[in-house]
DNA sequence: TCGAACTCCGAATGATTGTTCGGTAAACTT
DNA sequence: AAGTTTACCGAACAATCATTCGGAGTTCGA
């Protein structure tokens, strides 16, 4: 069973590979998917034995929840941030598009776990907190969508905005020609024609 | 082993009931994943002994393939057969869209499972047929949409339109206010501005 | 430097589950 | 109606894998 020191001092070394083991598990379920990756793979893979993982996570299962949080907190945390700022309309909508693409491209893993254990997530009282983060932030750009864009099906043009966002972990590369700031903005001209 | 019937009057038959299981399969693994989903689940979904699938499909990951073709084969066949049609670039764009929300919908099931098992799908042998028939549709509604709209980024706005399309599946509900159609020239209008 | 806390090891285990297979009843053919 | 094929049963098997646990080596605090 995972547990955290109690003393101060190495509390700090714990969380630290506590995080690199979230982020590699979502770099190997992100290739080879979260049921197919055994917990002896996902240890080999950071040179640890099995019995190591379960120092810092109690099991499988809360790894996944971990990727969920790690991608979701920062995200909407930045994005309330952002709400508050003083832009005109469209310009809070582009600020808030380039925020969420660059979050997806560089938390491409995570969001390609996300989205492949959608139906855990669904359900499940365990995953209360990550539907919940989803939610207020698709709230938030359902606000801003609205607001540079009074006219027209609001509803299904958040719908279309968030599947091509999303959509965006499963083919950007690092290596393309396209940055994640123009590719956000080339959404956001999508949107407002 | 699966072994379909040499006498000819059975066929019909055992053909059917082969496209029922694929349907179940596409169902239950769509609410609780493929890999959550135990044979024994499946069959007693169906009313069947675990043993029966086995005489329709050789193993679990032929059901996998089986649901993937069922959803890609007959788009791609009518995506074909609308490009050949008369109608100016914007109204075969249209149609093009329409169709392939339509199947979508139609197919949410199979859809899902689709999204789900990406990673699977992305590399083996076994999967390189389904990979080409996405691939060939994808080329399809590239071209639509390159003579619907000349001008812009036409790489960005297919990857964009690819995103929107494929994320109906996950939240159309049949008693939605928002038809099909509704939703496919929706899109078309966000994507011709 | 000593004891406690910590980090990690890796074999064993218990439960799960995809698949097999011998058998039974029904359907079809002639 | 006898014989053959088909449809399905469901218990058993073999393999996989998440998790446990006793211990060994290391780091920290005093």
């Amino acid at each position: 069973m995972s547990v955290r020191p109690t003393r101060p001092a190495l509390r700090e070394r714990y969380d630290r590979r506590q995080q690199q083991v979230v982020y590699q598990a979502a770099k190997v379920f992100a290739r080879r998917g979260y049921d197919q990756t055994t917990m002896q793979e996902l240890a080999a893979s950071m040179d640890l034995a099995t019995g190591a993982l379960y120092h810092y996570f109690s099991g499988k299962e809360e790894l996944l929840t971990a990727i969920c949080d790690q991608l979701m907190e920062p995200l909407l945390e930045q994005a309330s941030e952002l709400v508050d700022s003083g832009d005109d309309a469209e310009e809070r909508l582009r600020s808030l598009v380039r925020l969420w693409v660059c979050h997806v491209v560089a938390h491409r893993d995570h969001m390609l776990v996300f989205q492949q254990e959608r139906h855990l997530i669904e359900s499940g009282e365990r995953w209360r907190k990550v539907r919940a983060s989803r939610k207020a932030f698709e709230r938030l750009a359902a606000e801003a969508l609205q607001r540079a864009r009074p006219r027209g099906d609001g509803h299904l043009a958040l719908l279309a905005l968030l599947g091509m966002v999303n959509h965006t972990a499963q083919w950007y590369r690092p290596r393309g020609e396209l940055s994640p700031e123009a590719i956000a903005d080339g959404y956001v001209d999508l949107m407002l024609g």
